[in-house]
DNA sequence: TACGATCAAATTATCGATTTTTTTTGACCG
DNA sequence: CGGTCAAAAAAAATCGATAATTTGATCGTA
């Protein structure tokens, strides 16, 4: 069964969803800086809702730890700090090693199809669009997890894929992420869940998330961070 | 340090916390069915506020996977399952086994006092206030994992924990939690914690929630409960 | 100068009313 | 009968206004 890689548009939804979306993207790319206070009458003006919609999107990121909320005192963007980043990264390695195991145990023709699409997809978009290509990315990523049938840890996955890639955004253009060929990265790890390798697919991927971890661990330590 | 043990009054705080504890204890304790539909202005009478703070608190506790929400047609508590409480269960082995790990490996005096304290206010507990046991059974449990510092990952156990209660509070009656001494395994844990002896501390930790689990298991499997 | 109290401005939290969306009902047609 | 459609009812989402709370500034006092 194909399933359209539907992103969602800018105007679908309730009133909420779409905040919650805006608000995400910008906490995530970094446009909302780490600590910042989120006034609800300053996003009233820049999303064009509102205070009610505001509030219950920022209550919904509250539970993606990307939103803090301080009773009676309102929001503000979640901090970041090294131990925040290395806590993620251990996390995201324990827990994804968990899923692609389960997922590649439980491999169909269904799910590797999904897996290749999702790929491709990615793959394709790289030139084009680079705003719609970090969520291809993610996409992929799930993918490989998408097999697991357990909905709470692919929803802590995909938490902590959001908290991680911040990071990225937020080195910004001193992360040379081109200059690694992280295609090549990608192609091994889906060759090795395609044949059902769980142990390469595994170390693979862990090596992808190390990569990275390590050199942006290296920036948050020397306080190289915007 | 000793620190009071605070569990929260009933009229501290703003009403949407109010709401959330409420609301919150009324869907663990089964009071709330699973599935069931959460009307607006329902609970509005039985909580005595307004909307928004029913809302709001309704929102976060999507996050902890307690209540779904769907867009536009209101919120509903979370559906039960035998695959739901398996994958609950082996989440919550594999991150409480971490998480204790990494607490038993940074244990200082303070923790291990903390951790004594809150085991001695359980077990006195135990023959009084049957309400207020629950509370305090969850923070002993917490308070072994308390030393890993780890704020995401205990926040996970922490949900993880009120998932799995939720189970045991649906079982009511028919799970004889007391037959088994489950005295003595917290004793045992305890003591294992305090000996920083990990690997026992774990298997016995683990074991504890294994046996309540297998139970379950096998209620659900044959629908008994209510 | 440091400290604490007090008041005004800013901001959050909450309420009640309105708008939008979904669900139910019941009449009508094949 | 069974199914479709439209109107009515119910419920959710959203808005604008009010109440409660926090923050920041000012002033008097030791």
């Amino acid at each position: 069964m194909l399933m359209a890689n539907d992103l969602p548009d800018a105007r679908d939804g309730s009133a909420t969803q779409r905040a919650y979306r805006v608000l995400r993207k910008m906490i995530v790319t970094g446009e909302l800086k780490p600590g910042e206070k989120l006034k609800i009458d300053g996003l009233r003006g820049r999303l064009d809702t509102g205070a009610s919609p505001i509030r219950e999107a920022l209550s919904l990121l509250t539970s993606d730890n990307l939103v803090e909320r301080i009773d009676q005192r309102g929001f503000r963007t979640a901090e970041i700090s090294a131990q925040n980043f290395d806590e993620i990264l251990k996390l995201r390695c324990t827990l994804e090693d968990l899923a692609l195991r389960e997922s590649i145990a439980k491999a169909d023709d269904a799910w590797e199809e999904q897996l290749v699409l999702a790929h491709h997809r990615m793959a394709r978009a790289k030139d084009g669009n680079e705003a719609t290509f970090e969520d291809l990315h993610k996409l992929f990523h799930m993918a490989l997890l998408a097999n697991a049938s357990s909905p709470i840890l692919l929803k802590f996955c995909s938490q902590l894929y959001d908290l991680n890639i911040r990071y990225r955004f937020l080195a910004g253009r001193a992360l040379n992420y081109q200059r690694r060929d992280v295609s090549d990265e990608h192609g091994g790890i889906l060759a090795a869940a395609v044949a059902r390798d769980a142990d390469a697919a595994s170390s693979r991927l862990l090596d992808h998330y190390k990569m990275t971890g390590a050199f942006l661990a290296g920036l948050l330590e020397r306080n190289e961070l915007s």
